[in-house]
RNA sequence: GGGCCGUUAACUCAGUCGGUAGAGUAUCUGCCUUUUAAGCAGAGAGUCACUGGUUCGAAUCCAGUACGGCCCA
């Protein structure tokens, strides 16, 4: 605001706003009924031929914001948009009389309501033959170009009203996210999974080795995380007997901020008693083929120009075996990393860093995360975790250092994390204990131990597999984004100096 | 945290070798009954992100800051 252009543009509408009620007697309505929306006018008419609609000559009576106006002395075709849809008007002088010339106290962005019939014109284009109009809200403010739309990422950003309304590709965008989540709900509803809400204000952030936003509640003088995850509540649902339970919610990181990560994000994370975490992946494999054919049609997808498959099954490789293999391809001898002089040396040569490969098992994690990570690109499920990096995960059945784990690459992103869960409570203790002295140690992501889980698993846990997805991830690959910020409405941004902006 | 790039009219962008600013869209005025990036004629519209420096003179060169993007850690 403040600025003199944008105010004299802005004057502008409002004077010919401060017209309206007489040019236009009950204008901004409080309720405008329209028989059908712009969508619904276009799948029940889109088809329809010329002749078929010059003897029907449909009446319709719909809304939409103005997007184009192209006047020609006494006719004018414009375009109205809403929801995603599109679809032309015709004014005529002839047939609106005076309120044909009223027109130009409409502008571009203002919602208008339209009564008229339906007809194609000499281009064959479907369009509303407008007999009554009636605006219903002003835009006061210039509308970004019609041709190029905004392409100022930070605008679309800050202002995603205005990507939606004039970037063609945004509103569908999220309209495909959205039937995702709705696709898997349904999925998970089909298999028997009850939806359930756990808190995001935790007394102790655990679940995940993630730093956690701290916050206060005032009535209660006390300390409070925002969840890094659900999977501590959800696991005490399973013990309260709820066999198949399933969370689609936002989870909270305070850590930094790329295309694949934003400080909210969304995860479904559900859990399946009497599972082990092989289940899980064959489930997940069911679960993305239906909900990729729900939303796009196909199992076989395009991402940022490389083709994908959602088609099971999805290929499977062991951690560590694959980290030894890649590591001897960089030349590094076998076992170099069982020393720490080994360790500090070659962490740095391979672009690893040291702070997270202090351990041989360690070592072997970040390996894979930096040597065979960002080249998988068809979805992979890696499995075998070392138990070290996995304090809530089950072992393997006769392993001391192996757990049932596994997680799901797509694209060179982590899509998902599954295991068949711990339920002994001694050994959780344990390994809590663990966590507790490594965070002593410096590692601000090790989890703190958590008792009342404890005493929970003390009522038994039955055999349980869960598994968290990656929402914002998912919705990623399935419309072709390339960044996190693209597919989340309002994606966290640096605060503007104060003064700028409005 | 590091590197590179960007920031000029409401929007999309030009701006040469340093000489005080340009186009299209949008807006305003006029003409126009099947257009669709409608067309034609005319008009108005700028804190060149911010701060400092170099210079007779800076949108332009230099330094710093802010915000954003991409890559790396």
């Amino acid at each position: 605001m403040g600025n003199p252009v944008e105010d004299e543009l802005i004057a502008q509408r409002r004077t010919k706003l401060s017209q309206w009620p007489e040019a236009f007697p009950g204008c901004c309505p409080v309720r405008f009924e329209t028989d059908r929306s712009l969508g619904g006018i276009l799948s029940d008419h889109g088809q329809e031929s010329t002749e078929g609609l010059a003897q029907k000559a449909p009446s319709v009576k719909t809304a939409g914001r103005l997007l184009t106006l192209r006047k020609m002395g006494k006719l004018a075709f414009g375009h109205i948009s809403e929801g995603g849809a599109r679809l032309q008007v015709l004014f005529e002088r002839q047939r609106l009389g005076e309120a044909y010339g009223h027109l130009s106290l409409l502008d571009l962005g203002d919602w208008i309501g339209v009564e008229g019939t339906l007809f194609r014109t000499k281009t064959g284009e479907l369009t509303i033959a407008v007999e009554r109009y009636l605006p219903l809200q002003k835009c006061l403010h210039p509308l970004p170009e019609k041709w190029h739309g905004l392409s100022d990422v930070e605008l679309r950003y800050r202002q995603r009203h205005l990507d939606l309304i004039v970037n063609a590709d945004s509103l569908p965008r999220f309209l495909a996210r959205s039937r995702m989540i709705a696709s898997l709900r349904r999925f998970m509803g089909d298999e028997s999974f009850e939806e359930v809400e756990t808190p995001m204000l935790h007394p102790i952030a655990g679940g995940a080795a993630a730093r956690p936003f701290v916050t206060h509640h005032n009535a209660l003088d006390r300390q409070l995380y925002l969840r890094i995850a659900p999977e501590l509540y959800l696991k005490r649902l399973v013990v309260g007997g709820l066999p198949r339970v399933f969370e689609i919610n936002r989870n909270f990181r305070n850590e930094g901020i790329d295309t694949t990560h934003n400080p909210e994000f969304t995860m479904m994370e559900f859990y399946r008693a009497y599972a082990s975490a092989s289940d899980l992946m064959a489930f997940t494999e069911r679960m993305l083929a239906s909900v990729a054919g729900e939303v796009l049609g196909t199992t076989e997808i395009t991402y940022q120009g490389r083709p994908l498959s959602f088609a099971a099954p999805f290929r499977r490789i062991s951690l560590r075996p694959a980290a030894r293999a890649a590591l001897a391809e960089k030349g590094v001898p076998e076992g170099a990393w069982l020393t720490a002089e080994g360790r500090s040396e070659w962490a740095p040569k391979l672009g690893m860093s040291p702070a997270k490969a202090q351990t041989p098992e360690r070592f072997l994690v970040e390996a894979f995360e930096t040597l065979i990570q960002p080249a998988i690109e068809q979805p992979t499920f890696v499995h075998d975790y070392p138990l070290e990096v996995s304090p809530l995960s089950r072992r393997m059945p006769g392993s001391k250092d192996t757990v049932d784990r596994f997680e799901l690459f797509v694209a060179g992103m982590e899509l998902a994390n599954g295991f068949s869960e711990l339920n002994e409570p001694e050994d959780q203790r344990a390994r809590f204990r663990e966590q507790v002295r490594e965070k002593a140690q410096g590692n601000d992501e090790a989890m703190p131990y958590d008792e009342d889980y404890c005493q929970a698993l003390e009522y038994g846990l039955p055999p349980t597999a869960g598994e968290g997805l990656g929402i914002d991830r998912l919705a990623m690959l399935l419309t072709d984004t390339a960044s996190i910020r693209d597919v989340v409405f309002f994606p966290l941004l640096k605060a503007l100096p104060s003064g700028a902006g409005s």
